[in-house]
DNA sequence: TTTAGTTTTTACCATACGGTAAACGAAATT
DNA sequence: AATTTCGTTTACCGTATGGTAAAAACTAAA
């Protein structure tokens, strides 16, 4: 039963989509969706308009797969590790460093994923609802379970991700605005260390942890 | 000496400016500035597209004075009020309160603004420059001597503003997904509440105020 | 009522866009 | 060597886009 479509992706072909991807992921962070043209991904990937629709065949295939690498990188960082000994403090400080080093790292992946939810997450509000809320939901309630067990003071877990998220991804997102005040031209991993000590002091003795 | 040009705006064309004015905020803040067709700004203020190039004759018009707008708005609370006698704490808790309530009030201008600098702000570079610049750099001051005084902990108070506009920022910028995991259709004044309360707490607490 | 000025509409236009069709060349399978 | 598959280029198409030109409709002062 030897099929005409999908046999297997040459090595070369994986390389080239690869390489793909990566522009277009560069191009759908600085304008979005709309605003980026097949075009300008074409040219970011070094191929024609053409042979680019040959290896994807729409604008939205294209968008698609570079959210869906985005958030096979992102869903992970988003929630605590699984580690039911872990104590507040370390797995907070954990966490917010595994956030910021996302920044650092996939700066791109983070504006795309800022345009999407910026512009109501038209395309990701499903994979939201189905994947991130149920996490979510899971790490307020052991907050919760903390303020009950008398480990940290009573606060809304849910406001203290956004707090989190929000301050985290700014380093990626805003990373324009943050340079230019800063009078440098791309951040540094000691802006992020400053980044990470100062927002981990807050968070932890905002909670009355440790 | 009579000029045909520029005599006098009558109230009629002002509202109607200003209708379109709200309408085209809206749409760049969906899609920002290339994602966003003329066609479509038109039709969110009720004319044709002709119509509405008659009040601003090129879409970059029409998008330099939305920012203008916007700015007017933005500049005052991304600084300090200014007030020597003012405590750290009620000065940040003020502070707080007052980007909250620009997240609140003027969704949608925060959200332009962030499509702005995502993408590496293209427009407003010269202007962050030369005035939010001076601001942050005057309040960071601030910050820096209030540490000198004793009254707060030695932190770096650039990155705490960073992480203030995040924080607060977010819950315009990003309200879709806020709402999504609070199960909620839009965001109400006791979400705002929960979060300068908790925010407050964090950046007292975390720079060991009061 | 005329007239000058202001809006609105109608008719276009050049370019950019996403996408199709097919020809063509390069590999690889037989 | 012949043939199939894969990759790239060339040519093209309908629509959307930002914008122009000018006629037509409306408004208000003389």
């Amino acid at each position: 039963m030897t099929e005409k479509t999908s046999r297997k992706p040459s090595p070369a072909r994986l390389r080239q989509e690869a390489r793909i991807l990566r522009a277009a992921e560069k191009v759908f962070a600085g304008k979005g969706f709309s605003g980026s043209s097949m075009d300008a991904v074409a040219e970011a990937a070094g191929l024609s308009k053409q042979n680019l629709i040959y290896y994807f065949p729409s604008k939205e295939t294209l968008y698609h797969r570079v959210l869906q690498d985005i958030l096979d990188l992102w869903m992970e960082k988003m929630a605590f590790i699984e580690d039911p000994q872990a104590e507040p403090a370390e797995l907070i400080t954990a966490y917010i460093r595994g956030k910021l080093e996302l920044s650092r790292d996939y700066p791109d992946a983070s504006r795309v994923f800022a345009h999407e939810v910026i512009n109501g997450a038209p395309v990701l509000k499903n994979y939201l609802l189905s994947h991130l809320k149920p996490l979510f939901e899971r790490d307020s309630a052991r907050v919760r379970q903390w303020i009950a067990d008398g480990k940290i003071d009573p606060i809304e877990p849910e406001h203290l991700f956004f707090c989190i998220w929000a301050s985290t991804q700014t380093y990626a997102d805003f990373a324009s605005q943050i340079q230019l005040l800063l009078g440098k031209t791309k951040l540094e991993q000691e802006d992020f260390d400053k980044a990470a000590s100062l927002l981990t002091r807050m968070v932890l003795n905002g909670i009355g942890a440790k």
